[in-house]
DNA sequence: GCTAGAATTTAGGCGTGCCTAAATTTTAAT
DNA sequence: ATTAAAATTTAGGCACGCCTAAATTCTAGC
């Protein structure tokens, strides 16, 4: 078995990856929250189960059979997240930080029974989408918020999920996944952006955001008319 | 944070206490799968910790404080197992195993809100009593079913949680928590019990059991007419 | 191309919880 | 009361995953 510090960095791993193809040591200590030097430990035995490679000094990369593990834990997480969310009603700032510790326990069974329960879900809380038991993930076609620029409309696709405070404060915007937004302007020097959110017909809201909050959203572009 | 090691230990010398008032080494670790040494290791440990009381080859103790966490893991123990039957259909010979894992994960949060959602029982799918949240647990006044002679009618209180093979044998045999039996028998030199239990009105079954069954039931007692 | 500073790895240690083997204490039988 | 057997503890080790400090390697600026 896998323990759950192996799992944590293959998790880790991988989403780190979706930045930058090869991953370096100290970006994915400080996402674990470990020494560099610890890093280095657990990347070595990770290299000696074949679940990543590695070269020395080079940065890491998950092999594919890391991939399916790292797969498996994220499906896992996000089951956990929407089952917490829906069933038993847990705020969508608190959901990550539980399903931390669910996603290692999880049995296959269970997993199972919690998928058909949800009535095999795609996307989580926070619009992420679920991989399949197999290990396929969506794939889709997005921007940060911060890309986008006066004028744009689009959708949002998906939050960040690992910072409370960042959650609370998007709900209280009405930032969930599904929104619809415009951007209204973006202020030079500190880029802060005007953004409106649809919240029904002939309801909109507007207010300003920072480049940070910004970059935590994903949303996919609406075609102009 | 206690680790899952300490409260596994908490619960079992808390389990083995309800036989033995002081609880032996060598039983310890049997209950546990480790080796005596080990035990021994772990006692030092939580001795020192105030939460077991502890002379050398004397046995071992829990103090107050112990004592609180092992029913505060007994019934995170307890409500998972009940959550797991009732809201995920876990059948009941697996649910052990399950929360066995889960008890150490659950939140003090996502406990009342489990705890609200089964609307506050007060036992679980083997009949064992939930201890509330502040730490009282329910004393019964109980035999074992081996304890019983022949024409004592009883009710089935609690089964043993821990044995799934066991489990699935008395569920075939309908021997649930509530239901009521009678001893028709017992046979000299084996001491093979004959049962019947009522089913319904007007619907009984007989058979046999062994005393490694007969006591793994726990029963109350009806009074003779 | 050299070199200072940054990134990374190695070396050595620590706590946890497990193990086996050896020593010690308790126990039960004579 | 003695002693053999059983139970328990001590001693010494191991794997895991973390740490700090020191050595090594990489990378940018000149």
């Amino acid at each position: 078995m896998n323990s759950q510090a192996v799992e944590d960095y293959l998790k880790a791993i991988y989403k780190l990856q979706s930045s930058q193809s090869t991953v370096v040591t100290s970006a994915l200590a400080e996402y674990i929250g470990v020494n560099p030097a610890s890093a280095t430990g657990m990347i070595k035995k990770l290299a000696n189960s074949n679940l990543v490679s590695y070269e020395r000094y080079q940065g890491v990369k998950l092999t594919p059979p890391g991939e399916k593990i790292a797969l498996e834990v994220i499906r896992h997480h996000r089951l956990v997240e929407l089952y917490l969310a829906e069933a038993l009603s847990v705020p969508w700032d608190k959901v990550h930080e539980e399903a931390e510790k669910w996603e290692h326990v999880l049995s296959e069974d269970l997993e199972d029974r919690i998928d058909e329960i949800l009535g095999y879900p795609t996307i989580d809380p926070h619009g992420a989408p679920i991989p399949s038991r197999d290990g396929n993930i969506e794939q889709r076609d997005t921007n940060l918020l911060s890309e986008l620029t006066p004028g744009d409309s689009a959708v949002i696709v998906e939050v960040s999920d690992d910072d409370t405070d960042l959650l609370r404060y998007l709900g209280k915007l009405q930032l969930y996944p599904q929104a619809t937004i415009q951007i209204i302007s973006i202020a030079p020097f500190d880029q802060l952006i005007t953004v409106r959110v649809n919240l029904s017909e002939d309801n909109t809201n507007d207010f300003v955001i920072g480049q940070k909050v910004a970059s935590s959203i994903l949303v996919s572009k609406l075609e102009e008319d």
